[in-house]
RNA sequence: GGUGGGGUACCCAAGUGGACAACGGGGGCAGACUGUAAAUCUGUUGGCGCACGCCUUCGGUGGUUCGAAUCCACCCCCCACCA
């Protein structure tokens, strides 16, 4: 199949590589590369950047990466660049959101599950990864005043955020400026024709070009994506922000993360990060603009969607079945943690043994909340005691859940 | 190197000897309402054997004091301007 699509013209195959892009610079550069790589029958060499200091991927990460399977499915060559060497350094910008920096092992360890997860994106049999350590721990600091010799401060300032934390009086380490020259210098070692990137990364993929141009290579043609918005609906989805809805969540919290994100990103997690064709989403996009639909179906089916590409459409249809169960019905999920007391203990102890809840004093507040139910009447006494006797359900908040059992 | 400003809880930010576990806002969590959406209202947001008790917390270490986030000393870090 992929032989097929191989043969689409150079304009055909812009036309797909268009889609979802909100910037291609310049795009005439990336027709003319299409263009010989058909000729000649030399595939492109496309590169995306990942951070191997946090090791989940999410489905904001999949905007990229399924950008990056389009190419592969167009023939041309994916490139995975892990990016050990920058993490080992770890980044101290922030004054108290200092990452410690990662040890080599680490960082590979990390990769691996990279290495995994992208699976479910792309075809791992076709695709390069490489560590940028490769080249990067090799320079000697010659090389790199070479690197840095290409580039002006001036220029490196123009960057929105260095701008920005110039101007708010945030520190900026010396060698931060220098990350846009590594990863820039990471398109020279891998003689990258295209690097894509979220609209963040605009700045360093552009710099790329111009390093590229300063070692005698043809500058990249890049392509930038937008980015997704996390589940609260606000800031870009990342790990550290927990508003993330990773590949390898549970079908469970996969379908019920998706359920909370706002109505309006609902269009936008069609067109970023389902299969769905065009047509489909045009057609969901109509539904949503038409006030008689409740938006809570089409967000289930989105939720779906998530569910059956990264696990299976069994998984997705018990997610959804546990949803309406717990959630609309207001039953009782069919698996739950349980804990077993051999004798009579304090409710507030068992949550918190249990792991439920952080602390005692959090389960006491949630008790004064009218949070806390077991076998559906709501707990009032803080200090309540629970016997060992028969099977006992606690419900916590909307959404956690525990079985009590006496021990046997 | 000099001068000035600053480091408070998840974030921003008050507080400048006792009433401070620390105002206020954001965020989070919970309740009502609901569609685990948004909006709105309310409560809550260090821990512990918990109604006014104890412990840990206001950059670090010592000190003064009956008592310090607040005063003193030294140290560390950040920012601006000057050089």
């Amino acid at each position: 199949m992929k032989d097929e699509m191989k043969k689409l013209s150079p304009e055909e195959q812009l036309e797909i590589l268009r889609k979802n892009a909100v910037e291609i610079i310049p795009e005439e550069d990336l027709l003319e590369k299409l263009r010989i790589s058909q000729q000649t029958g030399r595939p492109l060499r496309v590169k995306l950047g990942c951070d191997p200091s946090a090791p989940d991927l999410h489905i904001g990460h999949s905007v990229a990466l399924r950008k990056l399977r389009q190419f592969q499915e167009l023939g041309h060559r994916a490139i995975l660049v892990i990016g050990d060497f920058t993490a080992m350094i770890g980044d101290p910008s922030g004054k108290k959101k200092t990452r410690p920096a990662l040890t080599f092992e680490e960082t590979r360890k990390n990769a691996e599950t990279y290495f995994r997860q992208a699976g479910k994106i792309l075809d791992i049999d076709k695709l390069e990864i490489r560590y940028n350590s490769e080249w990067l721990g090799k320079m000697n600091f010659a090389d790199v005043i070479k690197l840095a010799s290409k580039f002006t401060v001036a220029r490196m300032l123009e960057r929105d955020d260095f701008e920005k934390r110039l101007r708010e009086q945030i520190p900026i380490s010396l060698h931060e400026l220098l990350y846009p020259l590594a990863q820039a210098y990471d398109s020279v070692a891998l003689e990258a024709d295209v690097e894509l990137g979220g609209t963040d990364q605009k700045f360093n993929l552009l710099v790329g070009r111009t390093i590229q141009t300063e070692y005698g290579q043809k500058p990249q043609a890049i392509i930038t994506l937008p980015l997704l918005e996390g589940t609260d609906g606000v800031q870009k989805m990342s790990k550290s922000l927990g508003n993330y809805i990773a590949f390898e969540d549970s079908p469970d919290e996969i379908f019920g993360k998706t359920m909370s994100i706002p109505d309006e990103l609902i269009e936008k997690y069609f067109r970023l990060a389902t299969d769905l064709s065009d047509d489909e989403i045009e057609e969901i996009a109509e539904k949503l603009k038409n006030p008689s639909t409740n938006p809570m179906e089409l967000k289930k089916r989105l939720a779906w969607e998530l569910v059956r590409m990264y696990h299976s459409s069994d998984a997705a249809d018990s997610a959804k079945a546990n949803f309406e169960k717990v959630f609309s019905h207001r039953e009782l999920p069919d698996e739950m943690p349980t804990f077993e007391i051999s004798e009579s203990a304090r409710l507030i102890d068992i949550l918190a043994d249990a792991s439920i809840l952080p602390s005692r004093s959090e389960a006491r507040r949630l008790i004064r909340q009218n949070a806390v139910r077991i076998n559906g009447e709501t707990i009032t006494d803080e200090n309540f005691i629970v016997i060992p006797e028969g099977e006992k359900i606690v419900k916590v908040g909307k959404r956690k859940f525990l079985k009590i059992l006496p021990k046997s």
